[in-house]
DNA sequence: CCTATGCATTGATGTTCATCAAGAAATAAT
DNA sequence: ATTATTTCTTGATGAACATCAATGCATAGG
């Protein structure tokens, strides 16, 4: 577990590394993220303060998401393997599985301005820290689409 | 961590349910799904032999998902404590993140044809297991899309 | 055997969101 | 301060998929 400093900017982690580690943020954002075929960016997590960012990817196998950060951040790394040895985080672990959960009950069951609303309500800073078309490659649509949405609930209030 | 019985059609939890319990398949088929505000199902995830079947929700919080049998099966039942307890499979845990990182990854970045096509190829043997209805739930899409994909594929060949 | 129920398919139409293009506004760089 | 770059917005058009309705097929139960 070592204690690293990056800029803005940095890249941690290329999508076929091999030997992909944990970060543990402890302040700062980070984000993970894959490019499909067509070259688009999809944002898989925000990483802010106290979150946990790390490939699934099996130890010794080529991983799919990039990570960078989007502020300076200051990060704790590990291995998986140091993890695994010391008995990591059951607690983490189980929290972590339920966000999945979550967002895949959100991906199939709401549409844009649902998951728009559970965003903002679920990471309120979030969305102060990070452009909107960040947010909207993270909720799955196009800037011009949340730009809509986003038009749309102002206007109801 | 009890064996049991259930016979096909049999529902094992609830959405709201308290004490959700995880099950490890040993033959047979589990489902767990919910049923978002309109009524209509979205399957998170089938369970064929040695699958764990869970909900990812913390002890004693109400769950998110039914759980049922599709077919006549056999389970090996635990609660949450039990295994933290007994300390659960480390490996296993990966390999479901791992699972629940590529759905994510695919409902963001691919159309409904790519995601049948992947289906198809990650689970083989579901597809003769279930009705299409089902597949197109798990999919995120209609069972009518579903037979106009599969149409269109067919007629390439 | 006959009927009721669920399943798969097909067609017609509608919604949601993506794409393309252009311009305004904000941010960063020199 | 001025320019360059990114971000956000707005409009027009199109593609993907949903919805609604009807029909044929299979399967299960009586």
């Amino acid at each position: 577990m070592k204690k690293i400093n990056v800029k803005k900017g940095a890249v941690l982690q290329r999508k076929g590394d091999i030997s992909s580690k944990v970060y543990l943020v402890e302040s700062g954002l980070l984000r993970s993220y894959t490019i499909d075929d067509k070259g688009k960016e999809h944002i898989y997590m925000f990483g802010p303060e106290n979150w946990l960012v790390a490939d699934s990817c099996e130890p010794n196998t080529p991983c799919q998401l990039f990570i960078d950060a989007l502020e300076d951040t200051i990060i704790n790394v590990a291995t998986k393997e140091e993890l695994l040895k010391e008995g990591p985080d059951l607690t983490a672990l189980l929290r972590r599985l339920d966000t999945m959960q979550n967002r895949i009950i959100m991906l199939m069951s709401s549409n844009a301005k649902k998951r728009y609303e559970h965003f903002t309500k679920t990471y309120p800073n979030i969305i102060q820290r990070v452009p909107l078309k960040m947010v909207a490659s993270y909720l799955g649509i196009t800037p011009e689409a949340l730009s809509r949405i986003r038009n749309e609930l102002s206007k109801k209030k």
